[in-house]
DNA sequence: TCCTTTATACTAACCGGTTGGTATGTTATA
DNA sequence: TATAACATACCAACCGGTTAGTATAAAGGA
């Protein structure tokens, strides 16, 4: 792994563990057993490591969404569910990462909060583009607004980061299976 | 208002702006016009400060959560909307306060998480709870997880917090019949 | 009632320690 | 030998917290 990789991975985990604000770029170095010249040799500063952390981590599950939303042959309900399942399956690939996306990213300069925002706000506007699509397909209620369909859903996913443990007694697979059949078919017996 | 309700008042709009490490007392005493002495005559931490806003935030929220589940006239459904709007109202109250409570809470000593964590589960236990009574009595569907339900309900209304502006074109009137509407019928037809 | 004591509510000045960042020096590799 | 890839040493600014001291008010005794 290149040293650069090397300090993005070691910051990821310290933050999430610490904050941002709270470790110090000597703590970043110390982790992996080099000295500050070599942040800084690969940084212009710290800002600018958090703004890389979070744009790998959101155009990554953007150019997975578009993936999802491309494949015509799969139906709404089929995409809403591949897009939950994207979610839950990246709290055990990249944990760590979303957790520092979701927590950190007041800690950038404006313009980099802005870049930020409108990918963030895009993921979540295809997802309602997709609802949108299925009211009007007759696939799903009429009388739902599909943007805070897709709030709900962010919400219920998003904060599972918070709490869903992917070693633990229940799998990613049949969490995303209750999560879509909670959002699908509802609390009230059918 | 007393100099320690002022203290604490001035603190979350800090926090909630800036973080909690990025606030330095210096910040916090400068907002209200006093000295930093001021602070450590009614504090004997910073650390002390966030846990006394983390306590006043959850036992409020749990002392009303109590209220509603006391009402043995109101149905299962009923309930599960009571607390919903309770969270969302919440928003408009004391939405400062609860970013703080849920991005801050690292921050506490060890101990003192362990105290917030026990009343913050509480909370969810009681909604848990509420909802396995609900499925026992045929309310609500047999085939749900009352846990998955509960993390649910509040991923979708904590995540709130992170983008509702009560002050918008939408009121939280509008959004907890939204909520409820889609989390009690889900998103297929009936 | 007067005077002493004590409590309250602060202020100003300071301390040891840490921070992000920089300037410069050294080493390995091609 | 030139450049990339580091290490070393340092700085000015800032941090949470402490301390000594002060003005005002309340309480208590002769």
């Amino acid at each position: 792994m290149s040293m650069k990789a090397k300090i993005t991975q070691a910051s990821v985990l310290l933050f999430e563990e610490k904050g941002f604000s709270d470790t110090s770029i000597q703590d970043i170095v110390e982790a992996i057993g080099v000295t500050k010249g070599t942040f800084y040799y690969y940084f212009n500063s710290k800002e600018q490591l958090l703004m890389e952390i979070h744009l790998e981590y959101i155009s990554d599950l953007l150019k997975r969404q578009q993936t999802i939303l491309e494949k015509d042959h799969l139906s709404g309900r089929e995409k809403l569910e591949a897009i939950i399942a994207l979610l839950i399956h990246d709290i055990q690939n990249n944990g760590p990462s979303g957790r520092v996306f979701f927590r950190e990213m007041r800690h950038l300069v404006e313009q980099n909060v802005d870049t930020i925002e409108t990918q963030r706000d895009l993921f979540r506007l295809n997802i309602e583009q997709l609802i949108t699509d299925s009211i009007e397909a007759g696939e799903f209620r009429q009388d739902l607004r599909a943007d805070i369909v897709a709030f709900g859903v962010l919400g219920i996913t998003n904060y599972s980061y918070n709490w869903f443990n992917p070693k633990g007694k229940m799998s990613a697979d049949e969490l995303i299976e209750l999560f879509s059949s909670l959002l699908l078919e509802g609390i009230i017996p059918r």
